[in-house]
RNA sequence: GGGCGGGUAGCUCAGUUGGUUAGAGCAUCGCGUUGACAUCGCGAAGGUCGUAGGUUCGAGCCCUAUCUCGCCCA
């Protein structure tokens, strides 16, 4: 005998039990292991790799989402036999976590600089060391069911050495190559960036029109400096946002079929300020109708400039310097900072006359995605992958469908931003990360190497240095896939997880990650690293606005977990979203949960102490209409979400789950099972039996939804059931609920509908008698009396009057059913539904006019849908829609007939 | 400028091969606590599915146009 269960789920001594418990009992684990002996090749894997957190990151709710799906995959394939893995780890993030600990060293009045890189990476590691395990703890707590075992981090042994390894390829391939080239630069972080961390942001900006004075044929020049000489002299006017590039400025551009313009093209144009000669050039980029139709060209600061010069064969001149301070090519205004030279020049422009006019301007203002600071376009020493093989190899695996994206149309997206895609600079100024596996000698001669070379592959010199800088961090995230299982080298792992199944994440990383782990899975190991892309949307507040500290609209994950528990969080977030949808979280939603979770803990008290109440000899009886008609909703629900499963909709999926066990299972057949109980005997262990049965599955169907109370409260019917009369039911469950059998559903025997249809007009009598008591305020615990005339419906309801007597509150010596009734019982209300007619006796309470309103009410509401469905049926409908629709339309007529001619025959 | 998504009950959202008076949760209004659950039960009210056309026997769902909000790319 069990002890008694509390009254309400207490996930809180639950969760980390639980956990414990799975992790303990290596259920987490594939159930075939390539490097155990007994391995089977032919089982088929199941595998996901982590979208790797930040390893000294915190828990926030994209996480929380990424793990209830992932989770709800690897449970529901471990379940149905696959050899399923889901393999953890972390990333080392290399800006973010750098700037955590450059922030740290500020505090202390310190910085990276003055530590030296040595010293600052020790540092670092450090830090990683310490969080390293909080990040993984709170995917823990989730309920994730990763391999921890096999659990990986980007910087370890092995994973560096496949990004040396990939990298060493890709240069051996001529894929990689090291220039001068036009960069996103972000003078706060000192470090290029890829264009897709650039973001951009409309904002207020200004437009400044001035002067590009063009020297004189005469051959005397301006200066610029004094208004005498300008007075006469003749100019271009020329708008920027940005005057102080005109300090890098090698050319002004005009359209050559500018009538305006086209006298000067071929002139010379002086640099205000710096008295610089410069070219104006033509080109049809120019637009004539935008600003003043004449175009500074600061090829080194600006992409569309950059193209200019290099079609003109323009020189470019570098302005500004690593902190975005004007270098010595700005003359006088060395050393400024961009926005304070800005200011000035201007200032002195205005001063020598060159100042047309400002005005405020709209436009695209280029942030960095992680400072927020502008970043500047500048010409950079880099290292960039040649992209566009990969590109066309990325684009194929999805065309051809070896990749399938879900939903489907990222595809789209995700083609075109593999069209358009540009080289992929991967140099990165920073400290934390993989560093460059290429060495300098005195002579220039470059070693690229798998292992650190002692000396100059060229020349051998031992004077040798390693490039400063390091790999961008998605370069060794792009590898993830089959890095973790071991890659370069062939191991056990790689030959059997790989290539994984499903790769799951957010949409806003579609191109960061998911792009470059199929590019490179492709490229290093020929096949596509997975088989399917699932999207999830992103997650907002619950009007739909982003989340984020200023707003103060944040739902920190692990303050919910802790106030309504893990299950409730994960199925909130697991029903609420559809695929590549965002989705508006509030804590109310996540309530509502938690009660499910209390329901579903509640009915598995109530069938628990069913089993344990059962008499030791009782042997179940036949099947009442009850349960029959759960058990085929049971199958409709194993169908149906098996359906929604292969489909990727687990919303769709776990609210029918919902539905079913709060609605069919709790408010109908425990409702009915709550009075076969009390009848005892073979009747009782037949409702014991069926409950049984229908809420093990129920919670086999859960599990990967709320994984917790799913085990906790299945584990207790499990024990309940092996000590009852009613062991058989569980002879060959598992062990514990994570490694049960997943539900396959019976095939149709052919009973199901008329079951259904006989229990559906049981509830629809029931709700009718309900509604009127309702209406007439009879009191829910006054048992009352009722006379039925039931047709051809007679057997059925004599059969369940038990069931409509406890359901419906009515005195079941005083429930009479007959076939009909000889004449209608005075002072009683009539009920109609269908072809059944229920007279309750309400002395007293039955006033004949309202009951005439209601009874014209229903005639009335009966009436409208007859007269809609002879229309119906009239029309082409009966010729062109299929045979079954119409007949179905037909029964719904008659009944409707049927009901119209009972209400007026009560009229009368 | 190009692409994508949303606009369904007061709020937040479901509604996948178009099948006939649209569903849920929360909120609202009645009634109800002697054993599964008040984290509950029973009942009620609430929507011309953004707008206008079209296709079809039939449209929330398909087509066209349009308004509006949001996102991505340039």
């Amino acid at each position: 005998m069990t002890k008694e269960l509390p009254k309400a789920y207490d996930f809180k001594s639950t969760e980390s039990r639980i956990y414990a418990m799975w992790e303990a009992g290596k259920y987490f684990k594939p159930h075939n292991d390539p490097n155990q002996p007994d391995f089977d090749p032919n089982v088929k894997p199941f595998v996901i790799a982590i979208p790797p957190p930040n390893v000294t990151g915190e828990l926030h709710l994209g996480h929380a989402m990424f793990v209830s799906v992932e989770d709800l995959m690897i449970r529901y394939h471990r379940m149905k036999g696959y050899s399923a893995l889901w393999v953890p780890g972390t990333d080392h993030a290399g800006i973010a976590t750098q700037l955590m600990v450059e922030r740290e060293l500020i505090k202390e009045g310190s910085n990276r600089e003055e530590l030296g890189r040595e010293k600052f990476l020790e540092r670092t590691w450090e830090w990683k060391r310490k969080y390293a395990g909080h990040i993984t703890g709170q995917i823990r707590r989730l309920g994730a069911s990763c391999d921890w075992d096999r659990e990986r981090f980007t910087l370890d042994e092995g994973l560096s050495r496949a990004v040396r390894e990939a990298f060493v390829r890709l240069y051996e391939k001529g894929m990689i190559y090291r220039g001068p080239r036009l960069i996103n630069w972000s003078p706060g972080l000192k470090t290029a960036v890829s264009d897709l961390e650039v973001e951009y942001s409309e904002e207020d900006a200004t437009l400044y029109y001035f002067k590009y004075m063009v020297k004189s044929d005469s051959g005397s020049s301006t200066s610029g400096n004094s208004e005498a000489e300008l007075r006469d002299s003749e100019f271009i006017p020329v708008a920027t946002i940005r005057p102080e590039t005109i300090l890098g400025d090698t050319a002004v551009a005009v359209h050559p079929e500018d009538e305006r313009f086209k006298k000067y093209i071929g002139k010379t144009a002086i640099v205000p300020m710096l008295g610089r000669e410069i070219p104006v050039i033509a080109d049809e980029y120019v637009s004539m109708e935008f600003g003043t139709g004449a175009l500074k060209i600061t090829p080194a600061h600006d992409p569309n400039d950059y193209a200019i010069a290099q079609k003109h064969n323009l020189p470019m001149i570098s302005m500004l310097d690593k902190e975005a301070k004007v270098n010595e090519n700005g003359g006088k205004y060395q050393g400024l900072d961009r926005f304070e030279a800005r200011k000035q020049l201007w200032a002195e422009m205005k001063e020598a006359g060159l100042v047309i006019k400002t005005e405020p301007y709209r436009t695209t203002i280029p942030r960095s995605q992680r400072g927020g600071e502008i970043v500047e376009p500048m010409i950079s020493e880099q290292w960039f992958v040649k992209i566009e093989g990969m590109a066309n190899a990325g684009l194929d695996a999805v065309k051809d469908g070896r990749i399938k994206i879900v939903p489907e149309r990222f595809e789209k997206t995700y083609f075109n931003w593999l069209d358009n895609i540009k080289d992929w600079c991967i140099s990165r100024q920073l400290w934390w990360g993989h560093r460059i596996p290429v060495w300098y000698c005195p002579d220039g001669h470059m070693t690229v190497a798998r292992e650190d070379p002692t000396q100059c592959a060229t020349c051998g010199s031992k004077d040798i240095h390693q490039d400063d800088d390091v790999l961008d961090t998605w370069f060794s995230s792009g590898l993830w896939p089959f890095s973790t299982l071991g890659w370069p080298d062939e191991t056990p792992d790689l030959k059997y997880f790989y290539p994984t199944s499903y790769m799951e994440t957010g949409y806003d990383i579609l191109f960061f990650w998911v792009a470059r782990m199929i590019m490179s899975g492709l490229e290093y190991t020929g096949v596509a690293p997975f088989h399917t892309v699932y999207l999830h949307g992103l997650i907002r507040d619950e009007h739909g606005q982003k989340m984020s500290k200023t707003k103060g609209n944040v739902i920190d994950p692990l303050t919910v977990m802790d106030e309504l528990g893990t299950d409730a969080l994960r199925f909130t977030l697991l029903v609420g979203a559809t695929p590549g949808n965002d989705m508006n979280l509030s804590v109310k939603k996540v309530e509502a949960n938690r009660n499910f979770a209390n329901k579903v803990w509640n009915a598995g008290r109530f069938v628990i102490n069913a089993i344990n109440s059962l008499q030791t000899d009782a042997k179940p009886g036949d099947y009442t209409l009850a349960d029959s008609w759960i058990w085929a909703r049971l199958q409709n629900l194993i169908r149906d979400v098996e359906r929604q499963f292969q489909n990727f909709q687990y919303g769709q999926a776990g609210q029918q789950i919902y539905d079913f066990l709060w609605s069919d299972f709790a408010d109908w057949y425990v409702e009915i099972a709550k009075q076969e109980l009390a009848e005892g005997g073979s009747r009782a262990a037949r409702a014991a039996d069926t409950l049984a049965r229908v809420f093990d599955i129920t919670m086999r169907l859960l599990h990967p939804f709320t994984p917790f109370i799913t085990e906790e409260v299945w584990g207790h019917l499990r024990n309940a059931l092996q000590t009852s009369p009613l062991k058989d039911v569980c002879q060959d469950w598992s062990e514990v609920l994570i490694t049960a059998s997943w539900p396959t559903p019976h095939s149709l025997e052919g009973w199901e509908a008329e079951k259904i249809a006989d229990f559906e007009l049981i509830q629809e009598i029931v709700r009718s008698i309900r509604n009127l008591r309702a209406e007439k305020n009879v009191a829910p615990s006054k048992k009352i009396a009722a006379y039925i005339s039931a047709g051809e419906k007679t057997d059925l309801l004599k059969d369940q009057s038990k069931v409509l007597a406890s359901l419906a509150g009515l005195n079941e010596a005083e429930l009479k059913i007959s076939a009909s009734l000889a004449e209608k019982p005075a002072d009683a209300a009539a009920l109609v539904v269908g072809s059944v007619e229920i007279y309750l006796p309400l002395a007293g309470m039955v006033d004949l006019a309202s009951e005439k309103t209601r009874l014209e009410k229903e005639l009335k509401e009966a009436e409208s849908h007859i007269q809609r469905l002879e229309n119906l049926l009239n029309g082409d409908f009966t010729k062109k829609a299929p045979a079954a629709l119409v007949q179905k339309e037909r029964d719904k007529l008659a009944a409707y007939k049927d009901t119209a001619e009972k209400i007026k025959a009560q009229l009368k």
